[in-house]
DNA sequence: TTGCGTGCAAAAGGTTTGCATAAAT
DNA sequence: ATTTATGCAAACCTTTTGCACGCAA
């Protein structure tokens, strides 16, 4: 019966494309086939991925539902911007990651096979919240990477390593 | 990840310069002017830095001691592998800062002044070290960034802002 | 003397931007 | 009818690489 009060405090069951309609009308800004089409791609994928991943699974170019490069990255920016994704850097690629519905967590990275592992901690957010308080700094995220190796790379069988970069 | 792992009991006392000599040695590689030059200034500074800014205190091109950017890349990549630098990418640029006889530590980045606070916490390797153990990951090293306010950019005052970036 | 290291120029890789056109409201 | 969004091409920025020459060992 009362479907506005619904709108005060965003319920779990509203959808991603939802979510996004309301971002957009609260700016002014318009629901477009692209961003139909990416937001579809985005959320069909449970995963990480960054732009070229996901610009494998998109139509390409002359097909029905193309979408243009410059375009995936304003959308993506967009994303981030509505909350619906989180993008941070790994190895020197940018890699994003669903924001949406998702408990806040933090990830091991494994060197030999490339792959995350997420995990989730209390423990470490009444850490981060206690090592601010004593700097008298105002917290509004965090970002935790460990690295190492994960149980089956060190098991020798270290399996498709991808390209090697930095840090 | 202390530095002296390489080697079996190596003093407090080394200079940096000492360290990546052996480096340098235990590779068969060379001592140049330009190694030599870069990590004079990389050690004057007692902060985080990037590479435009560590350029920005070199000498420039033509004067006496001028470095060219490639082997300033080239040169930093060996101290990182030599253990006298750690790299990062923080807000979309690569920082380095000094892992020379410091403490481990990790960050805490203000979004309004762009600075980093460091901090050390033992708690947080024990917890790092627990997560770890329970995925049977091996750890080799980890990042903790918390990002927010400082307590003097809450307070109003919010100074130079860089530029806005991304992530 | 040997061959690693350097500077230069150019390439590479990922991301952003200017602009004319297309499409949403 | 407006005005935002898109696609294209090109610019951008940072980092890397090919190569001929120079210099450390």
């Amino acid at each position: 019966m009362p479907p506005e009060s619904a709108l005060d405090h965003v319920p779990v069951s509203v959808t991603p494309h939802e979510q996004f309609e309301r971002y957009l009308r609260s700016r002014g800004r318009r629901n477009t086939v692209q961003r139909r089409v990416v937001l579809d791609y985005v959320f069909r994928e449970h995963d990480h991925f960054d732009v070229d991943r996901l610009i494998e699974k998109l139509p390409r170019r002359g097909q029905p539902k193309y979408v243009s490069r410059p375009t995936i990255y304003r959308t993506l920016a967009e994303f981030v911007d509505a909350g619906l994704l989180r993008k941070f850097e790994l190895a020197g690629r940018t890699v994003y990651e669903l924001n949406y519905g998702y408990p806040e967590h933090d990830h091991l990275y494994c060197q030999g096979c490339q792959r995350l592992i997420e995990f989730q901690s209390d423990a470490l957010l009444a850490l981060r919240d206690e090592v601010a308080a004593r700097h008298r700094f105002r917290v509004t995220g965090h970002r935790l990477m460990i690295t190492g190796l994960c149980a089956a790379c060190q098991s020798g069988s270290r399996r498709r390593p991808r390209r090697q970069q930095q840090s």
